[in-house]
DNA sequence: CGGCCTGTTGATGCGACTCAATTCAGGTGG
DNA sequence: CCACCTGAATTGAGTCGCATCAACAGGCCG
C-alpha cells in the first residue's frame, strides 16, 4: 500500500528529484483522504494540522464576503499542493478549500512533514520553488484587480487557457472553461451576469467564437491588446 | 568588514535561529548595496540575479498601469527581505522595486545564496516561512480589492496599523501613515482624491481625527464593522 | 411534470475614477 | 527673509464601469 503512494508521490511536481528512500518515507507520512462534491476540506481560520496533495478532482480556494458573495483565488488541479502556507506560517488557514468535484487527496500532517522537511534539502528546495510559483499567480491577480477592467481580466484568462492548453496563441484555436461560469467569474473577481455580458460582447467584436463552456479564438492580436488592459 | 554584515544578519527574522557559522557563511555571499532616494532596484521583468534584505530606508514593490496609474503590492521596512520569489522560482522579478527614501540594503546572489540553501535547514524552514507569510499578505489583499469597498480597506489599514503601533485598538490610541497619502491610496487600490474624500467621511461621522499624518482613533467598534466590509 | 441550478438579458443605482481648479507645504534661490 | 516653484492634498462636478435587482429561458434530475 505505501508503495502505491510512493508510486503517486513520484509524479507530483514537488517530489521531483527527490531520493526514493525520501519518497518513501514522506508516503509513509501521507494519508489518504477523499472528499465528495461540494463539501469542504477545511476553512478559513481553522488551525492548520497539514496540508493536501490533490490526487483527482478538482478544488476551489475561497475568500467569502459577509453577504455570500465569493472570490476564488485559486482552483487546483491533480498533482497541485494546497494548504502549504498555513503549515510553514504556523498559522490558520487563510482561505476556505472545497471539493467541487469527487476529490481524492494526499494529506500530510504538519509536525511529521516539518521534521521529515528538516533532512530534506531537496524538498525544501522544492516547496519554496511552489511556493513562489504561487506568489507570482498572486501578484499578477492584484494586478489584475486593482489596475485593469473586467474585460482585460478575460481576455488574458482566454488567452492563458490557450497556451497552456496548446502551447501557444493563434486563431482558431480552442479553450475549455472550467466547471460552470459562475466559477469563472469569482475567479475573475466578478459576478456571472457581468461576465456573460463580457463575453457577447466578445463575441460581437469578433474577437472570440463560443459554444457551451468551449471558445474558439478569432482575433488574438485584439485579445492581447484588451489584455493589457487600459484603466487609467 | 563581514564581522559587520554579520552583526547585521543576526537582527534579521529571516536568519533568527541560524549557527554563527552559518551567518558568517551568509554575511560573506552579501554585497552592501545603497540606493538614492527615488530610484528603482530592480524593474518587473527583469531577470533575478539575487535578492534583498532592507537595512535602512523604505521601500515599494508596485505594478504599474501603462497610463500610470499605479499598486503598491508592498511596503517594505528595515529587516524585511525583497525579491526572494524571483529567485526560488527562478523567474523575473514579479514586480519593479523603487527606493523611496536613501536605503542600504544587503544583495544576495543568486547561485551562492542556493548553494548556501542546501546545505542550511533551518535557513530554507526561515525562508519558507517568510514566503508564506507574504502570502497571506497577498491574500488578504486579494480578498480586500474583491470584496471589499475603499471604506473596508481603509478601515482594516488604519486599525492594523494601530495594533502594529501600541498592541492593541482602542480610543485615543494614534497612529502614522506611511511617506504620502498617494501611497496609502496606491496600497489601498485606490487613488488619492477616493482615499481624501474617504478620510474626510469618517472624520465627519465621527470615526477618526486626522492632523497631519497622525490618525486618532476616536470610535473604534464602528471602525471594526466597516472594516468587516458590506460589499454584496 | 415540476423544481432547481445555470446562464442570459434588461433596467437601475451606486461607488469610484476622471478632470479640473484651488490651496497648502516644503525647498530653492535671489 | 520673502518670492517663487513644485508636488501633495483637497474639493467639486461629471462620467463610467460594474454590481444589483428582477424577469426569463434552457438543461438536468428526481
Amino acid at each position: 500500500m505505501p508503495n502505491e503512494k510512493t508510486a503517486i508521490l513520484r509524479k507530483i511536481y514537488l517530489y521531483s528529484g527527490l531520493q526514493d528512500a525520501d519518497l518513501k518515507a514522506l508516503a509513509q507520512l501521507a494519508v489518504s483522504r477523499a472528499f465528495p462534491r461540494q463539501t469542504p476540506i477545511f476553512w478559513e481560520g481553522k488551525e492548520a494540522q497539514g496540508f493536501y496533495i490533490l490526487i483527482t478532482g478538482q478544488v476551489k480556494l475561497v475568500k467569502s464576503s459577509l453577504k455570500g458573495k465569493e472570490y476564488i483565488i485559486r482552483l487546483v488541479g491533480p498533482g497541485e499542493t494546497f494548504g502549504e502556507a498555513a503549515v510553514f506560517a504556523e498559522s490558520p488557514y487563510p482561505a476556505t478549500a472545497i471539493a467541487l468535484e469527487v476529490c481524492q487527496t494526499l494529506f500530510f500532517p504538519k509536525t511529521p512533514f516539518l521534521r521529515h522537511l528538516a533532512d530534506s534539502p531537496a524538498l525544501a528546495r522544492n516547496m519554496l520553488a511552489t511556493l513562489s510559483r504561487l506568489m507570482f499567480h498572486l501578484t499578477r491577480q492584484l494586478e489584475d484587480l486593482s489596475l485593469k477592467e473586467v474585460s482585460a481580466r478575460l481576455a488574458r484568462y482566454i488567452l492563458e487557457r490557450c497556451r497552456e492548453t496548446h502551447g501557444r496563441i493563434a486563431a482558431g484555436l480552442t479553450c475549455e472553461l472550467p466547471t460552470t461560469k459562475t466559477h469563472l467569474a469569482a475567479y475573475l473577481g466578478t459576478i456571472s451576469e457581468t461576465l456573460s455580458r463580457t463575453l457577447a460582447r466578445f463575441k460581437s467584436l469578433g474577437l472570440i467564437e463560443v459554444d457551451k463552456g468551449r471558445i474558439t479564438i478569432i482575433d488574438p492580436a485584439t485579445l492581447q491588446n484588451m489584455a493589457r488592459g487600459s484603466k487609467s
